[in-house]
RNA sequence: GGGGGCGUGGUCUAGUCUGGUCUAGGACGCUGGAUUGUCACUCCAGAGAUCGCCGGUUCAAAUCCGGUCGUCCCCGCCA
């Protein structure tokens, strides 16, 4: 049995003898004198062999090998201080291989980026014992229970809900699962598990916690996976929204203090959904750079320039954003900026280079006094550069610029922004024109829009929240409604009909007669939150087997065909196309 | 559903634009040998590739064209 971890060894165990066991991470071989780098999840140990044991000649990198030895310190000159164990070294009394390695894949060194990432996932098992996956996963352990210690500490109970249920009215496409029962009929994974944990709140639980998986059949991203972690969560009688966002600053500050050592400001900023777009483009705002977007409309409401002047004209504004320090970006990356505005939605992109002068193309178009009052505007000091957009809708392609000049300009892992998006619209249209939710339909409006929800559907403010990190959405929760009367204008206004609303989930409106109390709560994307946590860039780098960007998993080939005969005992038949 | 990048020994890649010089180069890894203080060991010798797949153009295709598969990024989509 193994006494000691590798990477734990220190001058303090010198003398000792120990047993390790672990993989050969690499062997440096002088025939009667034999290095063999150790490694095992805590680090590496370099082990000696030196008394002619010539076994150690056969071994190869991911042979398996336990050793039993002597704990020494390494004499002067040989320490190696790039290496956490790098003063002592294990002289080696006997070895046993317990198990040989073929020649892997790729070496166990390094941050992976020497293998596709497609070799990586198909020997996952292999690149799980990098340095960097063991800490991510660490990490993300550590999360995980930082989370449940919070919650449980803070009264809330952990309770499962199903994962063979029924689809319910939400956004996302469901995964089915056929019933081999009910021959023709299909269970849905959960997309989250939004009405049980209402159904929790119903039932009594008061408050209730749970970190589940929620599974969701869209197309991929860097940061979507079809199946992902939720920390989901569910309190009865809140005062206000207060109650749920004071909470989940708490689990953050926790849970940063308990893994990472950070200590977060709280309260978090917040700002209004209807804010969010118009000082940064953006309803998930990253906070780590200023440059909010500056609305230059009355300063130019009376300008000659045809741009400016139509731009009001017809409804629209006149903004932009101050890129400071900027002014000698050559034109390339100016038309590059202006190639981000504009597939974001501007017609064309204005700039203004500010100097002792203010250069720019459309400079001529307009009056000293004008462009000096712009200047003003964005309180632009020579070296900065300034770009503008007019017209309607540049809210957006201004959020675009904003982030790829903030992100150039700063390191992207400069501290932790959180924020609150709040009041969010209740309803959008969709494509065709129809009143959608934006959160989802349990959501509750705000009171004072109750009254006139179905006049003025679409000014209605919700009683829903966004939590972002650095310019990610985190998680988002809502003040459900309670009362069955609201839930069905609600339904009435998504023109859900009646039969169909009892049809899909009856069972919950009746459960919202039988004394549902007021609640709300939220779900937060734990995969995420681990990845910026962990300062990947992909979900994949924090998740042990995930699927790829068309939902595949090397590693097992699924999804894979299934037979005539299993086929047949769920009642199914495949169409001829496939 | 749409747009874009990539696919060459085990791994990562050069070569592809401008077809012939490619009998496909390099690095790492791997195999055999030498080596008592290495830690990216070193030195000597060696093996290893239907250039993702199918088809087309051409005297000639890793290279050009069409299709297809895989993978990555983005838009749509994801309450």
């Amino acid at each position: 049995m193994r006494t000691d971890y590798c990477g734990e060894l220190s001058p303090a165990d010198v003398g000792r003898e120990v047993k390790l066991a672990g993989w050969v991470n690499r062997r440096r071989d002088f025939g009667t004198l034999t290095f063999v780098d150790l490694r095992d999840r805590t680090g590496i140990a370099q082990l000696v062999f030196s008394k002619g044991e010539r076994e150690v000649h056969t071994l190869n990198r991911e042979d398996v090998i336990a050793v039993t030895g002597t704990v020494a310190r390494r004499s002067e000159g040989n320490v190696n201080p790039g290496m956490k164990t790098g003063a002592i070294e294990v002289h080696v009394n006997a070895l046993t291989v317990l198990n040989r390695s073929k020649t892997p894949p790729f070496l166990v060194e390094g941050d992976g980026s020497d293998a596709t990432e497609e070799t990586r996932l198909r020997f996952r098992y292999v690149d799980l014992r990098r340095e960097r996956l063991q800490r991510s996963l660490e990490l993300r352990h550590r999360v995980f229970k930082s989370t449940r210690d919070f919650f449980s500490d803070n009264g809330f109970l952990e309770i499962e809900t199903p994962f063979l249920t029924k689809s319910t009215p939400e956004g996302a496409r469901d995964f089915l699962v056929p019933s081999r029962l009910t021959p023709g009929s299909f269970y849905a994974l959960p997309q989250s598990p939004q009405l049980f944990k209402q159904l929790f709140m119903i039932g009594g639980i008061d408050r209730y916690f749970q970190i589940v998986k929620c599974f969701r059949d869209e197309d991929l991203r860097s940061d979507r996976q079809p199946e992902f972690t939720q920390l989901d969560l569910e309190i009865s009688f809140p005062n206000d929204k207060e109650d749920v966002l004071v909470i989940l600053e708490g689990a953050m500050a926790h849970v940063f203090r308990e893994t990472l050592g950070v200590e977060l400001d709280r309260p978090f900023p917040r700002v209004t959904y209807t804010e969010a777009i118009s000082r940064y483009g953006t309803d998930k705002p990253d906070l780590r750079f200023g440059m909010e977007i500056c609305d230059i409309s009355e300063v130019v409401a009376n300008s000659e320039f045809r741009v400016f002047r139509e731009a009001i004209g017809n409804g629209g504004k006149v903004a932009g954003i101050l890129a400071a320090g900027c002014s000698s970006y050559p034109r390339s990356k100016i038309d590059r900026l202006q190639e981000i505005a504009v597939s974001a939605g501007a017609k064309g992109m204005i700039w203004l280079k500010v100097e002792e002068e203010v250069s720019s193309p459309i400079a001529k178009f307009l009056s000293e006094g004008e462009l000096a009052s712009i200047r003003e505007a964005f309180s632009a000091r020579a070296g900065d550069l300034i770009l503008l957009l007019a017209g309607q809708g540049i809210e957006r392609p201004l959020g675009e610029l904003r982030l790829a000049i903030g992100r150039e300009k700063k390191p992207i892992d400069d501290g932790f922004g959180f924020l609150w998006v709040t009041d969010f619209p209740l309803f959008e249209l969709d494509e065709d024109g129809n009143l959608t939710s934006a959160h989802h339909p349990f959501t509750s409006p705000r009171p004072e829009d109750i009254p006139t929800l179905e006049e003025r559907p679409l000014s209605a403010l919700s009683n829903a929240y966004d939590l972002v990190l650095n310019g990610t959405e985190l998680g988002s929760g809502s003040i459900r409604i309670h009362s069955r009367d609201l839930q069905e204008r609600i339904f009435r206004l998504l023109r859900i009909g009646e039969e169909e609303a009892q049809e899909r989930f009856g069972f919950f409106l009746r459960a919202l007669e039988y004394g549902a109390p007021p609640h709300g709560g939220f779900a937060l994307g734990m995969d995420r939150l681990v990845m910026m946590m962990a300062n990947e860039r992909s979900l994949r780098d924090v998740i042990a087997f995930p699927k790829t960007t068309t939902g595949s998993c090397p590693l097992t080939d699924a999804p894979m065909p299934v037979s005539d005969a299993q086929l047949g005992e769920l009642g199914l038949r495949l169409n001829e196309r496939r």
